[in-house]
Parts: C-alpha cells; structure tokens; sequence
DNA sequence: TATGAATGAGAATTCATTCAT
DNA sequence: AATGAATGAATTCTCATTCAT
C-alpha cells in the first residue's frame, strides 16, 4: 500500500514545476508577511495557481512550511560548509562563517524570519534545524581543540553561544535592516570571540 | 484629550484586580501555547471571567500582548540589575548576569516564548524590548572600558553579540528544558566571554 | 474541569431560545433536502441567525442532527404509549398503533427522511432508535403472549418483522407522498398481521 | 439521435473491462463507505485507473450509482425469480423468497447501504427499483388468490408490508451483522406471514 | 463593571469535473 | 483509451470583536 506521502503527486515534469512554483511563492509570501499571516490562497496567488492546485502537492500549510525551513536549512549549510573548507584554521573559519552567513541573511532576509518563526509553527523542525548546526559546529570545535589552534573548553556551550551570537547580529540585518557594514561588524566580533573581553 | 488607553476602565479596586486576573491568564495561556493558538475565550477562561470583559480593559488581543512584554521586560531588567549592582567589576556583572538571567528564564519557560513570538506579532515591541536592553548594556560596556576592566572595542558590536549568546544558552532552558546545571553553563560561556577562543 | 459538551452555551432564556430555532430550522431544512445537501448556513439562514451562532449550541452539523433523530424518536414514542395504552388488548394496540404512526408519518414527512438518513449519518443513533422501539415492542408482545391475546412466538422476529411493515407502509406517505386513506391501508395491513394468508 | 449514454465510450473489449473494472470498484467502495463519502478518486485508485478515466465510462458519480443500483437490483431479481419458480405455491414461495432474501443480503452487505441509500441520492432509482419488486409481488399475489392458496385481501398493501418486513430483517444482516442463523428467523417470520398473530 | 449571546469576516480544505497531452 | 494535473466552487469551522442587558 503507498504512503499518504506518495499520494502527493510529483510524477510529471509538468507537476514537479508547479509544486516549485508553489514552494518558491511560499518562500517569498512567508518570508515577508509571517506565516500566520499569510495564508493558503495568497501563496497560490502568488505562485499564479489556483487554491485546488495546493492541496495536490502539500497537505497544509505547516507541510510546505517544514518543507522550507528544511531546504533553507540544507542551503545555508552548504554556503557555510564551503566557506569553511577553505579557511586555514579555526580562528580564521569562525570569521569568514560568521561573514558569510551575515552575507546571506542580508540577502535573503525572509529565510531568518521563516527559520524563527519556526520555533512557534514546528518546533521539531526547528530543533532539527539548530541541532544540525551545533552539532557539525561541536565537531569542528573538537577538532580545533586537538590541533592546538583554540583554547580547551566546553564545546557544547561554545557552540550554541557562538550560534547564539551570529543570529542576533544577524537579525539585526534580516529584521531591522541594519545598514553598518558587515565587514565591520565580524572584525568587531570576531576579535570578541578570539581575544575575549579580558584587558 | 485623553488617550484610547485611559478610556479602558481601570478606576476601582475590584477593576483592578480583574485586569490583573486577565493579564497574568493571558501570559500563562500565550507563555504555553503562544499567540495565535491563544483565543480570547481561552484567556478570559483561565481568568474565570466573561468574554465581554476583557474588552473593557484591553482594546486588542495584541494589546495584552504587548503589555505583557513591557512587563517582562521590566521585570527581567529590574532583576538584572539588581545582580549588576552588586558586582564589583564588569567581568563579574557579566558572569551573574548571565547566571540570573538562565536562572530567570528557566524558571518563567513562558517568558521567552512571549517574548520571541513578539517579533512576529509586534515587531515594535519586541525591538523595543532589546533596544532597551542593549542601550543600558552599551553603557555598562562603555564604563567599564573607561575603567580599564575590559579592552578597548565596539561597545555596539559587543551589546548584541554578547545577547545573542545568552538568548541561545537561555533557548535550551526555556524551550527544551536543559537539565544541564546552569553554573556549568556558565561558566563555560563566562570563560570564552572573557578569554577568548585563542590559545 | 466542565465537559467538552458543558461548554456549548445553554445558559440564558435568550440562548435557549436560539438554540431552539436552530434546532427547528435544522429539522425543516435537512427534513426537506436531505443532510448531505442541507448546510450550516442554510440552517442557520431559516433560522434567522448567523452562521456562527450555530457553532454555539452545537459542534458539527452531525450534531444538530443526532440531536434531531433523538428528539423525533422521543416524540413519536410518546405518541404511540399514549395510543397503545387506550387499546383494550395486543390486537386492537397493533391497529392503532399502525394507524397513529402513519397519521404522524404523514404529518411530518421530513421525520420518516431523518431517521432514515440516521443509517448513512450516525448509525449508533439510528440503531439505538430502533433498539429502543424494538425492546418496548418486544415486551409489549410477551405480555400479550402470556395473557394469551395472541399465538407464542419469536416475539424479536416479530418486532422487528412488524416494525419493518409499519415502515414501509410509511414511507409510502412520508416520501412519496401516497393518498390512499390511512384507514383502507390499515385495516388491510392488520388483517394480514392478524389472520395471516393462509386460506 | 444519439443519447448521450451512447456517446460514452464502451466499443473495444480493453474499454469494456475498464468500464466494469471501474463499476465493480464503485460497488464495494460505495457499498462500504456510502456514496457521500466515497469520492471518485478513491473508486478509480480502487479500480487501478486515472481519474479522469471515469469520465469517459460515466457522467458524473451519481451516475454509476444509478447504474449499480440497476444492475443490483436486476441480480436480485433474478435470484429471487429463480428460487420462487421452484416453489410449489405461493406460501411456499414466500418462504423461500424471504431465505433467499435474507442469504442474499447478508452475503453481500453493501448491496443493502446502496439501495437504502438510492433515496437520499436518485430517489427516482429508489422508487424504481421498488416499484419493479412490488409489481411483480402483487401479480403473484393476485394470481395465488385466485388459486385459492391464499386468503383475499389487498394485494398492494401485502406487497409493500411484506417487502418492508423482508428489509427489516435483512438489515439486521446487512448492516448489523446479526447472528442469529437465518433459518430460525425465516420460520418465525413466515409463521406470522402466515397464520397471523391471532390466537 | 460584568455578562454572555451574537456577529460575520476569514481561513482551510475537499472534491467533482474539465482539459491538454 | 488513458492519464493525471489543474480548476474553483462550496462548505465547514474559528474567533476577535461588538452589543444589549
């Protein structure tokens, strides 16, 4: 017997299209109006589909929400991860991660907004999404600490502080549309992170 | 002229205590299931009065909301610098600040449900909220670079980053219930505060 | 804590009274076309209320309905104690009985539809509805078994058999609108329940 | 000119199998789920077809269950017939109608929800399908009357209450999965047909 | 002040039916 | 003949808010 899943349909190139147009017209009607806000009809609208055409490819609007915080997710690690290869070290992957994601989430300012409001329509999916995050980061942090390129410490902590810290710097350019350059802002925060506050 | 606000009834003593009645069920329904879950119907139930009456003294469903998040905010800054106060430096204002606020936040699970959630349903206080808080932190930073207890840097910068990490290690108290002892964590993030990643 | 059923509002003459229109309005409606094509807001329009007020005093339009079969079934079993308790015997009971049950039938068409829908709709109400007739009935031919007005027999069989002829005799009113004199149709249904078609 | 039931395709033997394939689906997704819940697409998934293939064998969805209804009734009819021309007289033939009534129905209980369900959707096919039962029942009531195996009396009264107490039987198989062996309830029932309840 | 009944504007969702391939 | 994507009308249901008492 299929899934429920499976009843979904996705079989054509014609339906693959459509489910993206919808996928993308939620990103961008979620993204800026919240997703209580929005609703069901205005995404379709959005996607130039009729409302019908929805329920053949999600189930309800938490479905293509969980949908989008799960590809958002797996598109900001990928940016992250490459960034990170190429830094020489720890120190110097911690700058250039928190520069690249303050990159993309100036750029892409509804992905903050959908990935937090998340915590309030899918808590799971949220949880999955920041536990992915800080558990690649715990490894990385490891591996810094034997290679002698940071301090020992409490990696768990670190990591969901230094986490902690990129989103509430980050926010401030996908909310409030902060205008300081984000050059500036790593320097600055970065030399926290690595020297501390210590005179 | 008067303002809308002082229209709503609030003269009598026994008005007063209704208001109340309906403030503190609205922040234990709203802190449990969050905003848009909460009905009126909900709220004035918990509070065992009539639908009708809590029109008489909130105009909107977003209005308690957003008292309610002045609230808290007072309420935790009034507690925070308490704590601040009896430090002898800010390195230690940092620390038991930091203890105070995962203690509080542990202890009022809700608050920070509320209070996140207002990012979506009132953007302004929820800004407000942290502008309040960043300000007096700025300051605080401002003094004690003054007084030599901590290098030079951008006190901007600083404020937001170093409430970053206390909101992301508070998240794991207030939504997902973290066992691990609180002086644990803090210690592990007040050393990366103060000293740094580097070796 | 109140029930889930406490909670839909009873509470005020006024109330009362709407849900009584409702009720009303919801027999004359789905009596006339039937649950599936009958809606809420159809209801509640010959009702003179709107379409929320229904959501006061019932959950689902099943509800309203279930309500109905209950209610009709009340009524139509007062009716016939009554009739049955005049007749001087099992016999004389069993014509009179026919006869009121058709002159009723006759007189609220829309009855004989709910109930019957009551298979397709809810069918715990519609069986208990049976079940209620059928157990009365079986006692009523026992007692006449042992004061030997009729012949031993299946008295369940029996019941059931002659629930089943009133019914189709009454459909013929109820729904397709017959006029031979519910006198004709009764005495010759009773004489076939009497003296059977043996020569 | 053509109908338009003509213009339904139903030429090759390849359209001939997918028309019945999808008639037989209807049948036993109808049949145990009524027709108001049952959705077309869930007969064409039950009959292995697209659903758009249903509209080149039938119109619209009350129409196959115009059809099923038809063809049930024709299937009854001839059992019934069959049994009945076997029978020495008509006391006889009520006897074994009635057995093979009750087998019938019991063995196949969505037959039993289809038809009862004709009044509330094609009351015209519903009356149909009676009145064919009923024409017959009185000709062969008139003919056993003038044969002398039966006692004078209303034959179109006899047949409705008959037909009726037959349903009543053969619901409780149909829909109630009664258990009591068929034969003890064909004997009770056919006393009472019989020799009445006069003692 | 307080009550609770009533409102009505939305929103989600279902599904018979059509249509292009 | 068959497919399955797309449509859009229709319905149910929720709930913030108003109002008469």
């Amino acid at each position: 017997m299929r899934t429920k899943e499976a009843r979904l349909a996705r079989r054509t190139p014609r339906g693959e299209a459509t489910r993206l147009a919808i996928l993308e017209a939620a990103e961008k009607v979620i993204g800026k109006n919240g997703f209580t806000a929005s609703s069901i009809s205005g995404i379709t609208r959005a996607a130039g589909v009729a409302q019908g055409t929805f329920y053949i490819y999600f189930r309800t609007k938490e479905d293509v929400f969980r949908e989008l915080v799960l590809q958002l997710g797996r598109h900001l690690r990928h940016t992250l991860t490459e960034v990170a290869e190429k830094a020489p070290n720890r120190i110097g992957a911690e700058k250039e991660g928190l520069r690249a994601f303050l990159t993309f989430v100036a750029r892409h300012p509804g992905f903050y907004r959908i990935v937090q409001e998340a915590l309030f329509i899918d808590p799971k999916a949220y949880r999955d999404y920041f536990e992915a995050f800080a558990g690649s980061y715990r490894e990385a942090l490891e591996k810094a600490e034997a290679a002698g390129e940071i301090r020992q410490g409490d990696v768990d902590v670190r990591a969901w502080a230094l986490m902690g810290m990129a989103k509430a710097l980050g926010e401030r350019y996908a909310i409030w549309r902060e205008t300081r350059p984000i050059d500036e802002v790593v320097d600055a925060a970065h030399d926290m992170i690595v020297r501390g506050l210590a005179p």
